[in-house]
RNA sequence: GGCGGGGUAGCUCAGUUGGUUAGAGCGCGGGACUCAUAAGCCCGAGGUCAGUGGUUCGAUCCCACUUCCCGCUACCA
């Protein structure tokens, strides 16, 4: 039976062009994806954009043009980043399209059917200026007027007629999913975030929305539109084909493996997605990961500092895997880790050019003039060439461990580890001083184009486009690739013709 | 304020269920080699493991207090 694997980013809310964050989540994301590709499995890669909402409302009023047109344009911008950021994406899913409004309306149905959404009065002091309610204890009295602690802006007291999710009735539920399933938020210590949160007791939540237009219509009562959280996060299933649970992508791929998410919208991820489906009788989801933010420097990137790094930039700059390779192995995955030209031109400089790009070099340039150009046979593994060749079969499991449980840094560890050895080996084998022993030589040469095959199917899914590059040497192709030949040390076939490969980094001098 | 996490080499971080000389990468200094993108390999310098006190035969790791940093504390996303 096939294996199913489902991961999926944010939908992106696309009020500004993309940024760094945006990029980060969806790189982090096709990793994932492209591992379990190459790792035998049926994976479905979904992302897009959240384009409904007050903000959208009237940026597009601004622009003189009408949502959907509007929508249509910046939704573009991201659709159009997944092929800047080489994803491998199954599906880009627009919450303005008609399969997810029609999927978005049945969880309403549901939910009301279930009596989880019920009619009342939203209320609070709300500032116009700031588009922002604020609770009693945020706003204090000068002058006569109420004003926000913060912004000092005038508030006054708002009621609204809105539809409310009892997610109060869930709270007992949901700490009950969470201790039965530990590894349900990761990382740990956000997990304890949400538990505390949760702990300290859940309101209703706020669903519907009578002051603006622009969303999907609540069903029974076409004044309200149904607000952010249950519109956005519905398009996981929605791209699914929900409510028809019974077609293929909803079967095979429902419950969704991983949701990749920034830290910032964890809660929503893990109190409310899952209280939703809880309600409506649909499994939730196995995993949520809310990973860190890249700041530049000390700080979070702000225009008002200018030290924005556009990805798009970076990317012209110097490359797309240079910048996939740094925000994986770089970042503490999970931690909040820091990007800047100095530091990514390091990392391009010893990581990819030195140690990798220059191994696929010497051994290749070494085995044109040695070997000529072809997959040497007579070969005879010795302890040494065994040992080194071994360990990529002895740490299968492992390697497959790290990933299921989104231990990236520990996955590239293992890489760049076995990237000192290959050059240290190569170094120690002295194969130009084994010019009058062929088998020696032509040993040390298949065992070092072995190594390159290998590693460079590690870093397929980290550096797609490199690592195909890089596999050209020896004929395989994208579609080839399995992880699990990593385990074989006699994959390459004798006397097969191997590619002159170009340089794979260029070094950056600085 | 409450709850939680953290302060380890110049930088980024790992680690110790408490036990002889505390680790990695980058950066820095030196060396031998030459297949390679002057790359790679070897050796080295550099840390009172935030501070104070306690438990212990012994603490960087456990406990208490102090100090500094960060996160969460609901309807912008």
């Amino acid at each position: 039976m096939d294996k199913h694997y489902y991961i999926t980013t944010p939908i992106y809310y696309p009020s500004a062009k993309p940024h760094m964050g945006h990029a980060y989540s969806s790189i982090i994301t096709d990793v994932f994806a492209r591992f379990k590709k190459i790792d035998g499995f049926k994976v479905y890669f979904l992302t897009g954009t959240d384009e409904h909402g007050l903000k959208i409302q009237r940026a597009s009023e601004e622009n003189n043009m009408n949502p959907s047109d509007f929508c249509d344009k910046i939704s573009k911008t991201f659709k159009d980043l997944c092929k800047t950021l080489n994803l491998s994406n199954s599906d880009f899913i627009r919450t303005t399209e008609d399969r997810h409004k029609k999927s978005v309306q049945h969880l309403w149905t549901e939910l009301e059917k279930s009596g989880d959404i019920y009619l009342s009065k939203y209320s609070g002091w709300y500032s116009v200026s700031d588009e922002a309610f604020y609770n009693d204890n945020e706003i204090e009295t000068k002058d006569n007027y109420k004003v926000s602690k913060v912004s000092g802006s005038k508030v006054e007291w708002v009621e609204e007629e809105s539809f409310f999710f009892r997610l109060s009735k869930w709270q007992d539920k949901l700490l009950e999913y969470y201790e039965k399933n530990p590894q349900f938020i990761l990382p740990e210590s956000r997990k304890n975030e949400v538990v505390s949160f949760v702990k300290s007791g859940l309101k209703d939540l706020s669903v519907s929305r009578k002051s603006f237009s622009w969303g999907i219509k609540v069903p029974s009562d076409k004044d309200h539109v149904i607000y952010v959280w249950l519109d956005a996060l519905t398009n996981y299933i929605s791209a699914l084909k929900y409510p028809d649970i019974s077609n293929d992508l909803y079967k095979k791929f429902w419950p969704a493996d991983v949701h990749i998410i920034g830290k910032d919208i964890l809660r929503f991820h893990a109190v409310y997605w899952p209280a939703f489906l809880l309600a409506a009788k649909i499994p939730v989801p196995k995993r949520i990961y809310g990973h860190g933010w890249i700041l530049s420097g000390e700080e979070k990137m702000s225009k008002s500092k200018g030290n924005i790094l556009d990805p798009i930039d970076i990317i012209d700059n110097y490359g797309l895997d240079p910048l996939r390779y740094y925000l994986i192995k770089e970042v503490s995955f999970g931690n909040d880790g820091t990007i800047s030209k100095d530091k990514l031109e390091d990392c391009i400089n010893s990581d990819l050019a030195n140690n990798y790009g220059n191994f696929c070099q010497r051994v290749t340039a070494f085995a044109e003039k040695n070997c000529n150009s072809k997959i040497p046979s007579k070969i005879n593994f010795t302890e040494v060439d065994n040992k080194i060749l071994n360990k990529f079969s002895e740490n299968l499991t492992n390697l497959r461990n790290y990933i299921n449980n989104q231990k990236l840094n520990s996955y590239v560890d293992f890489i760049v580890g076995s990237l000192f050895d290959a050059n240290k080996y190569f170094n120690d084998e002295e194969p130009w001083a084994k010019k009058n022993d062929i088998e020696r030589l032509n040993t040390i040469i298949y065992t070092s184009l072995e190594l390159i095959r290998k590693i460079s199917i590690m870093l397929y899914p980290i550096i797609p486009d490199s690592s195909l590059k890089s596999l050209k040497i020896f004929d395989i192709n994208e579609k080839d690739i399995t992880f699990d030949s990593i385990k074989d040390n006699n994959f390459l076939k004798a006397n097969n013709k191997i590619s002159k490969t170009d340089i794979l980094f260029k070094k950056i001098l600085k």
